[in-house]
DNA sequence: CATGAATGAGACTTCATTCAT
DNA sequence: TATGAATGAAGTCTCATTCAT
């Protein structure tokens, strides 16, 4: 029945063009990435992407907030999982960390690179670094972490955590940072503890 | 007298193009800026720029060449005109602040935004965070910082500042970052030191 | 039909554009012939040009190249389909002439005006020069054709061509060089035979 | 006293502006050669040369037509020096080759290159092609040249001479063209001759 | 008067988007 | 519905010419 094929047809082209999109965002940026890049590495016509997306500037947007507002969400369960401030620090550090090693152009989509777009999201709510703040004020509250406005104790922890990912990417660091979670935890930590 | 229109003139062109380049960059990213915007902004015709630069690209460059080697000159010389490896954390930390509050399109065009041009300096040392791993080797050496990974205790550092920069920008943090100075230096210091 | 509407669409837009930059370059060469000026007559976008040639010049060495191996393929084929050199000359005049008076741009392009594209072609020994020296070299094989320089010879022989073509086109000749083929022929088996 | 440098300097620039702008424009033809070029080449500034012409077509035009003009009168002069039409085909031919040997630049930009520019002079009898054509008719009526078209005939001499200057330069001849000026000569005038 | 920086029109080219098939 | 050719606006860059010095 022909609406198997095309749902099996539909199923794949979008997942294509998302990851494809994805590669040539983080390599050549948005504005450097065309159309015709996109449709090309995900092997469709250039005008069927008009089917998913409205434009060009859509699908970087959706690109961005879906798996941004994801990866939040999964962030804060793991975190949240966690009682104690020094385990949900320490868990992350291993989040991001395995995040980044595993899936590193998403990553270095919507955490590293500075886009334009991200600037929506910092009222949303919706960005790791509101996770951050959160655990910092949970854990000034319980007496577990130093008193100090909790927007520079966030930025230096999220900070320190997104440079190591950039050094790691541009070769400062050779080993995967899987293998350095609790380092990082350790000096992160240390600079939190009361 | 008309050498002194002369010189006003000469004086003022480039400058003037440089600024206005430099406001537009940070504001729209390079390829978002168009020659037709520099130019107006400038108040000098699309034409007059190519006598000044080769290229859009070039003109991109060479603001970023030039202002980030002088930076990062200015900045060694006032760290190493310390010796002790806490007033040289302290001394980074206040100069990066110095210059993100009284120059904050340059050092957000430098430091904060993610150019693919910066990657050609990783590697010539002419950026900041070779001064950081500097300061932190010789602070191992001396006794006075904990050991570790220099790449990894660098990054915590940079990035820590980096951030409070971007934070500050996009504002979670109200006040000038001038104030921070102690604060910020007092976290990060007390993350480094043995 | 649609198929045939969609022939003559897909069939009509290439060699309009051809035609159109022929024309162009003729008149007006090709570097004094905007890309504007060809799709313009063309009926065509500036931008459609594009899907078909990556660059003006491409486009001219294109038509250039195509349509010069083409002619020296014909001609080839035409003027050794005979034996003697006599008919050889006659028929290269001949075929010459024909093909001015049938296709004047063309000629024009290919073979009257000097572009600086033709040195390429110098070598390949795709232009009928290579033809007429041809010709004159087995025409002395035979002892059908004096003795000499079979560049000079063959140049006088072109070039007499050529000329009668130019003042054919600025009008010191006013009949069709059709009617004479005979009297040209003449004059230059005359010169050639021994 | 000043006038005399700036006579000097007068009298100085132009030969030098004409000279760059010539060898330019062989070399790259008139619309690919800038008056940035020339100004250049003649170690002048690009505003001084508005200053002895109108423009960069009026400067082209001057070239060309001043050379043209003398050039012509030079031959005239020394072919019509002769009553035979033998001699004056003779020294039709060593001259034109001479001129080519001597001042290649000069003469490819007058005769061999098919400048629009030239249109305009075939209607004048500046052309060397008028002189060809005199001398045949003269010989005609003289009984020394057979009858025919004089266009024709003169067409297959100049041709013959102007094609065998431009095999020259793209190295199918290796010799000296003055020293083929006898073969040459034979050639057309064994053509020409009753 | 020479200079050469500035102008501004316009050339070439790219690319997001539309649309006929 | 998918395709990909066509569009046309806009971008980068060039260059003849002008003009302040």
């Amino acid at each position: 029945m022909q609406l198997i094929v095309d749902r099996a047809k539909y199923d794949t082209i979008l997942p294509r063009v998302m990851k494809a999109a994805l590669t040539l965002f983080v390599d050549k940026g948005i504005d450097g990435t065309t159309i015709k890049d996109i449709a090309k590495r995900a092997k469709v016509s250039e005008g069927a992407l008009y089917r998913h997306f409205a434009s060009k500037d859509e699908l970087a947007w959706h690109l961005f907030s879906t798996h941004l507002t994801d990866f939040t969400a999964c962030l804060t369960e793991e975190v949240f999982h966690h009682e104690s401030g020094e385990e949900r620090v320490r868990t992350f550090v291993a989040q991001c960390f395995k995040a980044f090693e595993e899936h590193q152009d998403l990553f270095t989509f919507l955490i590293l690179s500075e886009h334009r777009e991200l600037k929506k999201f910092q009222e949303t709510g919706t960005h790791p670094g509101h996770l951050v703040l959160r655990v910092i004020r949970e854990g000034q509250r319980a007496g577990e972490i130093k008193t100090g406005d909790p927007y520079i104790l966030g930025s230096l922890v999220l900070g320190g955590i997104i440079r190591t990912c950039v050094v790691r990417i541009y070769g400062g660091i050779t080993k995967s940072l899987k293998g350095c979670e609790r380092e990082v935890a350790d000096h992160l930590w240390g600079m939190l503890a009361k």
